[in-house]
DNA sequence: GCCTGTGAAGCTATTCACAGCT
DNA sequence: AGCTGTGAATAGCTTCACAGGC
């Protein structure tokens, strides 16, 4: 089964909303004003993810939360590394390092010397320069980088020479990367720049 | 002239790579190669933008630089405010703080009395409390939300309050604002719950 | 009566392809 | 020859609308 990426984005969406509101059944249109789409778009987006509801009494929740579980989530849970421990590596390690089960951070690299041999919210921090080797034991599937952009190449090709088959980048640059390795981009910059635009024009949605 | 989402994204990534390669005129192959997009994206795109260029010469890279600083900028450049001075907060204290001209951070609010009254980044930090009578004075056009989940409703209410017309939200919850106020939301746990999916899946492209 | 599941329609975004310019 | 500007075609995403079930 194939899901398009629009719509994993809201099944995330819709599982999170449903922390809030947990009756025994929910219907599209209860879930769609959470997650503020329309109930068509919740239909849709379930049914494309195989997950069945019933006329007249909707979804039920823990079949949603179990399925939501079931595409989202990798059994074992999903092992991180970060590469840079300034400050949005930290706030990622603190909070994926609480009681949360399917993100986990195994090792942080820095260059900062200061950094280096501490542990940061119950996550070691190892020299950068030791991330190919360190890396290729704990076998993460995931990379997280934020480092500053000129370092940011550098750190997606020794994370994808290692078992890496995913990257979320925090700095403003295109990675290359080699096909089958997915990158998610958090381009901070770019959302201030845009969202400064749009509130200049007076315009709700663009 | 009206210009699309995803076309003022693009806006801003041009401009961001035109800065690593500034010869005196860019052909759209050029400008397309720098970011990841197709020729005729890049073509389409400065088409809607009311940007010209020259069959045989391409676009001269100081008008492109012109437009989009017409196009993206505020003439007075744009002020703002945080709320949640934790990492997050920091990193954009941090990076908005430099020699950077277009968005200035004005004031910053918590809760946290260790972080009242002092100064992070070259910005003052203020009680959260007095959000309202310190922002009406400022005046900011952009508010950044950047704390707990259960804050950010409220908080974002105190901005839409004042001046604000558009915020840049951390906090994994959807804002309910009045219309002709933009939200951008940036969403770091669905982007790293995205990536791990796309990860997993071996897929290069959702 | 109100719900889900879903083909069809509608809308938005991207790419094609080529006329016209340099 | 190689480029831009752009109508037309295509692809992708969302909503409509309604058959069928509870």
């Amino acid at each position: 089964m194939i899901i398009p990426s629009r719509t994993v984005e809201r099944l995330i969406i819709y599982r999170r909303v449903l922390g809030d509101f947990r009756p025994a059944y929910v219907f599209s249109h209860q879930l769609a004003a959470l997650a503020r789409v329309s109930p068509a778009q919740v239909r849709r987006d379930l049914m494309v993810a195989g997950i069945k509801g019933s006329p007249g009494s909707g979804y039920r929740t823990s079949y949603l939360l179990d399925n939501f579980a079931r595409i989202l989530d990798a059994p074992a849970g999903v092992s991180a590394v970060l590469v840079g421990v300034g400050n949005i590596g930290r706030a990622l390690l603190e909070h994926f390092g609480g009681p949360q089960t399917q993100i986990h951070f195994v090792a942080a690299f820095d260059i900062d010397p200061a950094k280096i041999g501490r542990t940061i919210a119950g996550c070691p921090c190892w020299d950068v320069a030791q991330l190919p080797s360190r890396a290729v034991e704990l076998g993460p599937g995931l990379g997280v980088i934020a480092v500053p952009p000129e370092r940011a190449q550098a750190v997606a090709d020794a994370l994808t020479a290692v078992s890496v088959r995913a990257i979320v980048n925090f700095a403003p640059v295109l990675l290359r990367v080699r096909p089958g390795v997915h990158v998610e981009q958090v381009d901070i910059a770019r959302a201030i720049a845009k969202a400064a635009y749009f509130g200049r024009l007076g315009q709700a949605k663009g």
